[in-house]
DNA sequence: TATGACACTTGATCCATGTCATTGAATGGG
DNA sequence: CCCATTCAATGACATGGATCAAGTGTCATA
């Protein structure tokens, strides 16, 4: 079953609405009425398909509101003026992204496509001023937030406590079930990320990154080949991280 | 100048409002009109005292609305099982914390106080529908969400990028212009939080922490006396980070 | 003043990762 | 198809901080 838009020609991809669009139940439609779903469309500016490691915004330009990945991939990052990036958080399809811009109406940061990319942009003066007549909406977009906020704690923790191992460990599980929630398989995907941009997301070199691959492969827990990830064992992936979950 | 309330018996606190609040410009009132403020004001949770060390909310609790520190002092955390806490933020007087609890309503992680602290609840509930007719409220609500997203991308940028050095810098910058900013000295102020919370906070450990701190005196850069700080050169200090600040 | 608990400091040691250098494998352009 | 370039893997080595183990200062209580 192909799921998304990567193939369909630009002039198609123009007409897709919200309702015909498979992400829809990941992205921010969830829960909205068919009627303000309806509504919502009206406004939103619809895919056009870059390039991998094109920028599609950085620090200091104007905020537009918020950005919905169909196809492909996208990093965010901030950057130290010596060059390292610190990656913030890997988009994919049906998640959103560009919230950083909220603060002062400028972005905050950068945003470049991993891979041949498409999304969807939903201006914030549309969304906030849909907000006034549509509590749903209202909701879906703190529970948003509240995710991402949420997703950024996480990351601090690794970055904060975890190993090297266990930071690993965490994204291959992080990248496995975000892939499964599309309907995809949990177990075999392709990573769409370079070795470089996964070390500059775990706050590690480059070298450990490869190191810890071949580490977990000799373990027979994981297969790699290049990109392609399968993992062998689930329970020992699992087993790794199992002292980094916060308590609930 | 005396500028919190601690010492102001509890009856009188109730009668606190948010117009006469002397945080009221750096909390979440600021920009809102009188009529405004006065109408959020009657929704608003008066301040309770509470004892150092104090368990203010934990993971799985009913997220009720935005905290808003009066007095005080306040960390929210993450813990792997292990016990290691990960700091996610101090919170000082004019700051909100609590918003880890929009995702789900439940609170993701724990909020402790540091010290005698009185804190304002502002429940979600009546926000949001006062946000259907309040439109500088909603602003003033994505502003504050912004805000703390790119503190926690530049925590995450801390953690992933620089040494411990740059860590104890960058921290001691942003204490001080927080101190600065509720009109207090810049350049001597008593930490509120532990060693511990400092390392928590930082990702490294409390050793290393007294160890930078020694080393810090040594280069004329800061007195440390226990909790007491007095930053002797602030450019010194600022050169530290120089390179850890994103470019904009 | 004595006593215990706790927070902080300091020194010695060790190791998980970083850094540097090299090689090999994949990819893209002409 | 070849060459240039980028990306990934691997080995040798170095080191920033962690860990472990005392020691010291501070505060509360009796």
């Amino acid at each position: 079953m192909q799921k998304n838009m990567n193939h369909i020609p630009l002039s198609k991809q123009l007409k897709i609405s919200c309702e015909s669009c498979s992400l829809s139940d990941l992205c921010l439609p969830r829960g909205l009425s068919l009627k303000e779903m309806e509504e919502l469309d009206d406004h939103i500016e619809r895919p056009r398909n870059f390039d991998q490691n094109c920028q599609i915004y950085q620090p200091g330009d104007k905020f537009i509101g918020f950005y919905a990945v169909r196809s492909g991939g996208v990093k965010t990052y901030l950057t130290k003026k010596t060059g390292e990036q610190q990656i913030l958080g890997f988009h994919l399809p049906g998640e959103v992204f560009g919230l950083d811009g909220l603060e002062n109406s400028k972005q905050r940061c950068y945003a470049t496509t991993l891979d041949n990319t498409s999304y969807c942009i939903l201006p914030y003066e549309k969304l906030d001023a849909l907000c006034e007549t549509m509590p749903e909406l209202r909701h879906q977009i703190c529970h948003l937030l509240g995710h991402e906020m949420n997703c950024d704690h996480s990351h601090l923790l690794l970055l904060g406590q975890q190993t090297a191992h266990e930071r690993l460990a965490t994204f291959l599980l992080s990248i496995s079930s975000r892939f499964k929630r599309r309907g995809f398989s949990a177990t075999s995907f392709m990573l769409p990320m370079s070795r470089h941009d996964i070390a500059g997301y775990l706050g590690i070199a480059v070298e450990t990154v490869s190191r810890l691959f071949k580490s977990f492969q000799e373990k027979d827990i994981v297969k790699i080949n290049r990109k392609q990830v399968d993992i062998l064992d689930m329970g020992k992936l699992n087993e790794m991280v199992a002292n980094c979950e916060e308590t609930d």
